[in-house]
DNA sequence: AAAGGTATACCGACCAGTGAGTGTACACAA
DNA sequence: TTGTGTACACTCACTGGTCGGTATACCTTT
């Protein structure tokens, strides 16, 4: 078995020069020295570059994940006030100087040329979950056409995620929350074949 | 004076790799090599791969904004309709196997780590100016909360670019103009003071 | 019109540094 | 004694950028 406290500080360390960075201005030297150990022990952990890309990734699965629920869960207010008290928590995280947008989008940008790399695999993943969540929460409040609204409500998550970081301005989440609300009012009052295409 | 028909070359060399490959994965040994000149003669008309960048980004913008403009000239209906049709014809364009999202987005995304750069002020410009002119269009048609709709808007727009490309998975924009079409319908209907936060 | 100067546009060769990835040796624990 | 984890030293291709030099064209000045 792996050391595992070892291969975490790796990949603690690539998270925070990753993310920083960027995954190809960081090499892999960068983030041996960042966790404390030689190349080569890293490439006992990692069988490549790619592999560690990917980790770092499912390293921000989870807390991800869980910050999202948080910030619903902790919401009052009807299913639209909810939705964007998710918008306005990631408004309020935007303004931390160190926040520089979200790192699997920027990752899945980076490594566009290479569609099947692991990272995007993992970051697609994620992304899916996010998605599927977010449907989960519509149709609990027993609304039907809730894979669609929850489509929506995701695209203006991620475009508020691409815009807020282009410009160095978190109050396009405000906006994108804005607008979630007015589409989650919009597919309570309108059948839902009508917000599909 | 420059040679202008070297020069350009060389922006459209640099256009297809980075665009192709992203900004850090393509060398200006390259740029240079795909245009068909020595990297000594690339670097008589840039004075660094950061401007050349910044240009390759200049070169798109106007086609760019062409586009845009073209597909909601020519389409009919209301406006909600001619802007839902710009989200069409992005999806039929992300079909191309060439297609690989929305370049500025992309550059942006990968020189995250550098707020100053050159190519990411033109992006952003770039963006704007979408933004603007998609406020024109909405003002034109006698509506007052323009600027908020547009900006929403865009947020879809920019949200389908980075989903689509990370599913590589074009009918997101097709859920997404579903949505624009809605936040149009509700914008219309609604007055701007409810719409704003 | 000849001579000289200057700016444009280009190239081959090179530099110091960095990239991902390896071969081998050594320490420690089961 | 066998397997796990770590380190040093290394390869070799490639990186952005520069040096010195050349060919051509145009613009003066005589």
């Amino acid at each position: 078995m792996d050391n595992i406290s070892t291969r975490e500080r790796i990949v603690s360390a690539a998270n925070k020069l990753f993310y920083r960075e960027g995954i190809r201005a960081v090499s892999v030297d960068a983030v041996a020295e960042e966790a404390g150990i030689t190349k080569r022990s890293l490439y006992y952990h990692f069988k490549s570059k790619d592999d560690l890309v990917a980790a770092y990734l499912d390293y921000r699965d989870l807390p991800n994940l869980k910050a999202f629920r948080r910030w619903f869960a902790d919401a009052a207010g009807r299913l639209e006030d909810r939705i964007g008290a998710i918008f306005d928590n990631l408004a309020e995280a935007a303004q931390h100087p160190k926040w520089k947008g979200c790192g699997f989008l920027r990752t899945s940008a980076e490594l566009a040329n290479m569609p099947g790399h692991p990272a995007i695999v993992v970051g697609a993943a994620h992304k899916k979950k996010i998605e599927d969540w977010l449907a989960s929460c519509i149709s609990a409040e027993g609304m039907e056409n809730a894979e669609a609204l929850a489509r929506q409500i995701r695209l203006l998550l991620d475009g508020s995620f691409a815009v807020a970081m282009l410009h160095r301005d978190p109050s396009y989440f405000r906006t994108a929350g804005e607008a979630a609300r007015v589409l989650v009012r919009a597919g309570r009052t309108t059948p839902a074949t009508e917000i599909l295409a």
